[in-house]
DNA sequence: CCCGAATCGTTACACTTGCAAACATCGGGT
DNA sequence: ACCCGATGTTTGCAAGTGTAACGATTCGGG
């Protein structure tokens, strides 16, 4: 009498799981230098990030360059304007939209963090041979663009 | 009069936020499965799958398996009990300790969640070549190694 | 010209999460 | 037997996050 092959998930082995485990201990290795040092949470620091490229950005273009929550871009503005990082205008030609952009006290800042960031990535990489440090490239960019994929369409299971 | 190499982040390149990315985009994927229907969270997921295989352990050798923090497991079975899915007991030898076994409700929804989480994870994969796939493994497991060692030791930066 | 729909940003509320402290129990040394 | 530190788990509180609702502004069709 056999039947119903048993499914079973290893949480070792999946793969979402060990995503999520990298991805937390990555995370919160770099939070923790910032976080402390200069009160930056992660989304701040991602609005930092994203507008010392590219000044003068609405928050809508800030989330989607992030991808951040809208909700999620508006709290860090409002932190990062309250401690004098951002300046924070209204567009002329819309008064809905809002312009942002660094103070030089939040370009400090980034000058500050960018580099600590960057080693932190760099140090991590070593571990890795040369061929493999460019695999991962594509090989991040081939599941991320088929998770969106299988998120906008097919979440189902042949309802 | 140059000086000051410019140390500059393009947020589309760094790896911890295209881990960050990536992860988020799998883990609600697969979180927004089995919440709607089951009314499971990510941590209770966990702690169901760790005790499918692992019938028996104390909560705090959940949090070991799982990564979780001991809250975090502590919280989740709390909520699985409620829901009848767990039965907790305690230890004869130590009363410390918590006995943690999935109830027959408990093995069902497991057994419903499994195929569907195995089923996306397959998925995700079908977009990689054979041979990224195991290069995805061995890499994952070298940056999370890598990432411990890091956190552990050298958050520092030469201070 | 005006009304309704769409867009941008913020606010409100409920909920989750982490950290520190508390509580209970155990084990070893005296 | 007793105390003290260590270990397992829970609780309280404060901070963060997402969803939905909101006010403000713009745009397009009638």
């Amino acid at each position: 009498m056999k039947h119903s092959a048993v499914t079973s998930i290893e949480l070792e082995r999946f793969l979402p799981y060990r995503l999520s485990v990298l991805t937390n201990l990555v995370s919160s290795a770099i939070a923790g230098e910032y976080q402390q040092r200069f009160g930056l949470g992660i989304p701040e620091w991602r609005v930092v990030a994203v507008l010392a490229r590219n000044p003068g950005l609405s928050a809508a273009e800030v989330a989607a360059y992030t991808r951040m929550d809208a909700v999620a871009v508006s709290r860090a503005v409002t932190r990062l304007a309250r401690a004098g990082r951002i300046r924070r205008s209204v567009a002329p030609d819309d008064r809905r939209r809002s312009v942002l952009r660094l103070s030089p006290a939040g370009r400090a800042v980034y000058r500050r963090i960018a580099p600590l960031a960057l080693r932190y990535e760099r140090e991590l990489l070593e571990c890795l041979a040369d061929g493999e440090t460019v695999v991962l490239d594509t090989i991040i960019a081939k599941l991320t663009s088929r998770a969106n994929a299988l998120a906008t369409d097919g979440l189902d299971d042949g309802r």
